[in-house]
DNA sequence: AGCACGCCGACT
DNA sequence: GTCGGCGTGCTC
C-alpha cells in the first residue's frame, strides 16, 4: 500500500495543483479533500486546500515535497460550498486555488483555526433591568442590558461587536453586578428560542400575493431533534426555485424579504442577504436587527479580521440565523442553507473587477441550486438578464407596483435645453422649477453624474485643453481645494495659471460637476442649504450621516449629488429631481448605455414623493424625442426593457449571446497588441474543433481609452450563441495563453459575462 | 504572483 | 569595481 499523494490547491495564479507527500505522522483515512495544508512551496511556506488524493503523480518522486502541517482535522467548508468553489473557478476561468484564497476569510488563508473559540457567553445578571439606578447616566450600558434582556440565553462573546456591544461596556456591567458571563459548557439552549423581536408588518395585497408564491415552495422544515444536530428532512430535492421580486421603490421589498426569512427561520433554516456595496445602510441592517431576535450577523468593510472570521464560522455552523453582505458574502458557508436573497440584483457592485472576476448575483443562483434552495432577485430596475430569464420561465415574475402609503408616481417631464444657455448645467426653466418647490416648503434633488467643478479646463485662447500625462483623459477641474484631478489614475496637479501652447491666462472651466452646480446654486437660492453629496463630500464617515440627518429634518433644501443618491436613500421631501444631463446615456459606446442610464434615472426618481406630496422629474436633454426617453417618461422601465431586449436580441447581444473578453495592457501599445494578436490566431485554430466554428472573435482593438496610467490597453472580444460553445472554447484556449510566452510581459485577463466593455 | 538568477549600463 | 534595470525560469 503506497503512501497517499496529496494535490493542493496553493493561492497562486499558476491554474494547476501541486502534488505532495502526506504529512508525517497522519493516517491515510484522516485525509479529506477541503482540509488545509501548510506546504512549502518554492523557498516560502503557504496554506493550501487539499484538493485531491491519488497514489501516482506525474511528478518525479525525487521532487515531492511532503506536506509541514495538516491544519484541520476536517474540510474547512461544507461540501456545497466546495463545489461552489469548484464551479466558479471554472466558470471564470480562475485559478482553484486563487478562486479558494478570495472566498475564504483572510485569516483562514492564514491558518487560523477554523474553530470557534472557546465561548464565552453573556447574560443579565436576574434582577437587572435596562432603567437600573447604576446605569442612570450610562446610555450604553443602559442599552446593552436592554439587548441582553432580550436574549435570556445569552450572547456569544464572539458576536457581541455584531451586536453593536462592546467588550468594555459588558467588563463594567459585570463590574456593578448586573452582567456575568459564563463559558459555552454551562450553557444549556433546550427551550426554543423566540424568532421575532417585533411583529411583521401586515402585508399589502401585492405583498401577501408574492408572499403566497414564495413561502410554500420554501423547502420542508428541518427535524429538530432533542440535543441533536438538526439533520435534513428525508433527502428530497427540487426546492430550487428563482424569483424575480420587481417592486418599484417603496412598494415594500424588504418586508417580502423579512417574511421570507422568518419562514425560512421557522423551518430551522438559515437565510443570506446580498447588498450592494452602497446599500449596507444602518438602516437596513437596524430593520433586520430590528425583525428577529436570532443572530443576524452583517460582514461589513468595518470588520476586523477576526471578527469577520467570527461571523463566518457563525454562519457556517449555524449559530447565525441570518447573514447578510455584500458581494463576496455570497462564499459564506450555512450549516442549514434555506434562503438567498440579492437585493438590487441589477446593481453592478456585484460584478469584482480584478482578480476573480466573478458577479455575485449569477454565483448565489448557482448555489440556491446546488444548495436546493429558494432564491429572491429584488430590484425596482430588474437587469435584462433577468427580465430574460423570467421569459425563458426560469424566474418567476413577482411585481409590486403599490407605493406605501398610497404615494403616485413621479411625473416625468423632459426638459429640451436646444438652445437654451445653461449656467453651471442649469438651464432657466429648471431653476424656476426649483424656486417653485423650494417656496412651497419642499426639498429639490439635483442629480449630475460628475464630481469636481469641472471635466475640462481649456485655453480660451488657443483652445488647448488640460490632459492627463498618463492617460488619454481630460483632468477635471476641482476647487476647493483648488486642483486638477484625473479621475482616472487618480493622480493630481496644480491647475494650470498660463496655457503651455500659447501663454495666455484665459484659461477656463468648461461644463459642470457636483461642485460647480453647488456653487451656482448656492448663489442663486441664497435662502436655503445646498448640500452635495459625492465622494468628495462624504469621505468623513460620519459627513454623510450628518447631511442625512439634516436632509430628513425636512426643511427646505436642495441635494446635489451623483450615482451616490440614487442607493439606499429615500426622501420623502423631495418632490422635485432634476436630472442635469441625460444625453451621455444615449451616445454609449457601451451597448448596455440605455439600460443603464434607465436604471438610474428611475432609481433616482423613486428616491423622491410621497401620498401628500407627488414627485416631478425633469430631465435636460438635447434630443427630448429620442425614443427613450419618450418611454421613460410616458410608459415606464419595464417598456425601456421590453424594447432593448428585443434591440439586444436582434443584434444577437446578450442575454441573446455569450461574451468573454480578453483584455492586456503593457508599457508598449505594441506588445499588447501582439499578445491578444497571438491569441486571436490561438483561438482561431480552436475553432476547428467541432462544435466552435460558430464562436465569433472580435478584435484586438485598442480600449476605449487606450492609455491609463502610463499603460497601452487592448482587447479581444469572444462571442458565441450557447455558453457551452463559449466554455468549451475558453477550456482550451486558457491554457495556451498560459503558456504563451508573451503571457509573462503584458498584464492580461479573462472577463467572463463582462458588464463593462473598456 | 513571487522570487531567484543572470546579464548589461551608470554611478559612489 | 557595485547597484539595479528587466528578461527568463521555476514553483509539486
Amino acid at each position: 500500500m503506497s503512501e497517499p499523494i496529496l494535490q493542493v490547491a496553493l493561492p497562486s495564479p499558476l491554474r494547476r495543483l501541486f502534488d505532495y507527500r502526506a504529512p508525517s505522522g497522519v493516517a491515510a483515512e484522516h485525509l479529506a479533500v477541503g482540509q488545509r495544508v501548510r506546504v512549502p512551496f518554492g523557498r516560502r511556506d503557504m496554506v493550501g486546500l487539499i484538493a485531491g488524493l491519488t497514489e501516482t503523480s506525474q511528478v518525479p518522486a525525487n521532487k515531492l515535497k511532503r506536506v509541514s502541517e495538516l491544519i484541520d482535522l476536517a474540510p474547512v467548508l461544507p461540501a456545497t460550498l466546495w463545489q461552489l468553489c469548484l464551479w466558479t473557478s471554472q466558470y471564470y476561468q480562475h485559478g482553484l486555488g486563487d478562486t479558494l484564497a478570495s472566498a475564504l476569510p483572510v485569516l483562514l488563508r492564514q491558518g487560523e483555526a477554523a474553530a470557534a473559540r472557546q465561548d464565552i457567553i453573556w447574560q443579565l445578571v436576574p434582577g437587572a433591568y435596562p432603567e437600573h439606578p447604576a446605569v442612570a447616566r450610562a446610555p450604553r450600558q443602559k442599552q446593552a442590558i436592554q439587548t441582553l434582556s432580550l436574549h435570556p440565553h445569552g450572547l456569544s462573546h464572539a458576536l457581541i461587536s455584531q451586536w453593536g456591544l462592546t467588550r468594555d461596556t459588558l467588563e463594567t456591567l459585570e463590574r456593578k453586578r448586573l452582567a456575568q458571563r459564563i463559558s459555552q459548557s454551562q450553557h444549556h439552549t433546550n427551550e426554543p428560542l423566540p424568532l421575532l423581536r417585533e411583529a411583521p408588518l401586515t402585508a399589502n395585497s401585492e405583498q401577501a400575493a408574492a408572499l403566497a408564491k414564495i413561502l410554500p415552495q420554501l423547502g420542508p422544515a428541518l427535524i429538530t431533534a432533542t440535543d441533536a444536530e438538526p439533520e435534513p428532512a428525508p433527502a428530497t430535492t427540487g426546492h430550487f426555485r428563482a424569483w424575480l421580486l420587481e417592486g418599484v421603490t417603496g412598494s415594500g421589498k424588504t418586508e417580502v424579504y423579512l417574511q421570507s426569512i422568518q419562514h425560512c427561520l421557522q423551518q430551522g433554516r438559515q437565510a443570506l442577504v446580498l447588498i450592494p456595496e452602497i446599500g449596507l445602510t444602518p438602516q437596513t441592517v437596524e430593520r433586520f436587527r430590528q425583525r428577529f431576535s436570532v443572530p443576524v450577523v452583517i460582514l461589513h468593510s468595518g470588520l476586523t479580521d477576526r471578527e469577520r472570521l467570527d461571523a463566518w464560522i457563525a454562519a457556517r455552523d449555524g449559530e447565525a440565523g441570518v447573514v447578510i453582505g455584500t458581494r463576496s458574502a455570497i462564499f459564506t458557508p450555512l450549516a442549514r442553507p434555506g434562503l438567498i436573497i440579492v437585493d438590487e440584483e441589477h446593481d453592478l457592485s456585484y460584478k469584482q473587477q480584478d482578480g476573480l472576476r466573478y458577479n455575485a448575483r449569477d454565483v448565489a443562483v448557482y448555489r440556491a441550486h446546488l444548495e436546493d434552495t429558494g432564491i429572491i432577485l429584488g430590484s425596482a430596475t430588474p437587469s435584462l438578464e433577468s427580465l430574460h430569464n423570467v421569459r425563458r420561465g426560469r424566474y418567476q415574475h413577482l411585481r409590486l407596483t403599490l407605493r406605501a402609503g398610497d404615494a403616485s408616481p413621479p411625473r416625468f417631464q423632459c426638459l429640451d435645453i436646444r438652445s437654451r444657455p445653461l449656467e453651471a448645467g442649469i438651464s432657466r426653466p429648471l431653476l424656476e422649477a426649483m424656486n417653485a418647490h423650494l417656496r412651497q416648503g419642499n426639498q429639490v434633488l439635483v442629480f449630475i453624474n460628475r464630481r469636481g467643478f469641472a471635466p475640462t479646463l481649456m485655453c480660451h485662447d488657443c483652445g488647448w485643453i488640460a490632459e492627463c500625462r498618463r492617460c488619454d483623459a481630460r483632468m477635471t477641474v476641482h476647487q476647493s481645494p483648488a486642483h486638477l484631478h484625473c479621475h482616472h489614475c487618480m493622480s493630481q496637479r496644480a491647475v494650470d495659471r498660463q496655457c503651455p501652447d500659447c501663454g495666455s491666462e484665459d484659461l477656463r472651466p468648461l461644463g459642470a460637476g457636483t461642485e460647480r452646480a453647488e456653487e451656482y446654486l448656492a448663489s442663486r437660492l441664497p435662502k436655503v442649504p445646498v448640500l452635495r453629496i459625492d465622494r468628495d463630500t462624504t469621505t468623513r464617515k460620519e459627513a454623510l450621516r450628518d447631511m442625512l440627518a439634516r436632509i430628513h429634518s425636512g426643511e427646505p433644501c436642495v441635494l446635489v449629488g451623483t450615482q451616490m443618491l440614487a442607493k439606499g436613500h429615500h426622501f420623502p421631501n423631495v418632490t422635485l429631481v432634476a436630472i442635469l444631463d441625460a444625453d451621455g446615456g444615449l451616445f454609449s459606446a457601451d451597448f448596455r448605455g440605455p439600460e443603464r442610464m434607465a436604471q438610474l434615472i428611475t432609481q433616482v426618481a423613486g428616491r423622491a414623493g410621497r401620498a401628500d406630496k407627488p414627485g416631478q422629474v425633469l430631465i435636460q436633454t438635447h434630443m427630448a424625442e429620442h425614443p427613450l426617453l419618450l418611454d421613460l417618461t410616458e410608459r415606464g422601465y419595464g417598456a425601456i426593457a421590453e424594447r432593448e431586449l428585443a434591440a439586444r436580441e436582434a443584434s444577437r447581444l446578450p442575454p441573446f449571446s455569450f461574451l468573454a473578453l480578453l483584455r492586456a495592457e503593457a508599457n508598449q501599445a505594441a506588445l499588447a497588441n501582439q499578445f491578444l494578436e497571438e491569441a486571436c490566431a490561438e483561438a482561431e485554430a480552436l475553432r476547428e474543433h467541432p462544435g466552435l466554428a460558430g464562436v465569433e472573435l472580435l478584435g484586438p482593438v485598442p480600449s476605449p481609452m487606450e492609455r491609463r496610467a502610463g499603460r497601452f490597453r487592448a482587447q479581444l472580444l469572444i462571442q458565441a450563441e450557447q455558453r457551452s460553445t463559449l466554455h468549451q472554447l475558453l477550456h482550451l484556449w486558457l491554457p495556451l495563453l498560459e503558456q504563451h510566452p508573451l503571457a509573462r510581459r503584458v498584464r492580461w485577463s479573462l472577463d467572463v459575462d463582462p458588464l463593462d466593455m473598456f
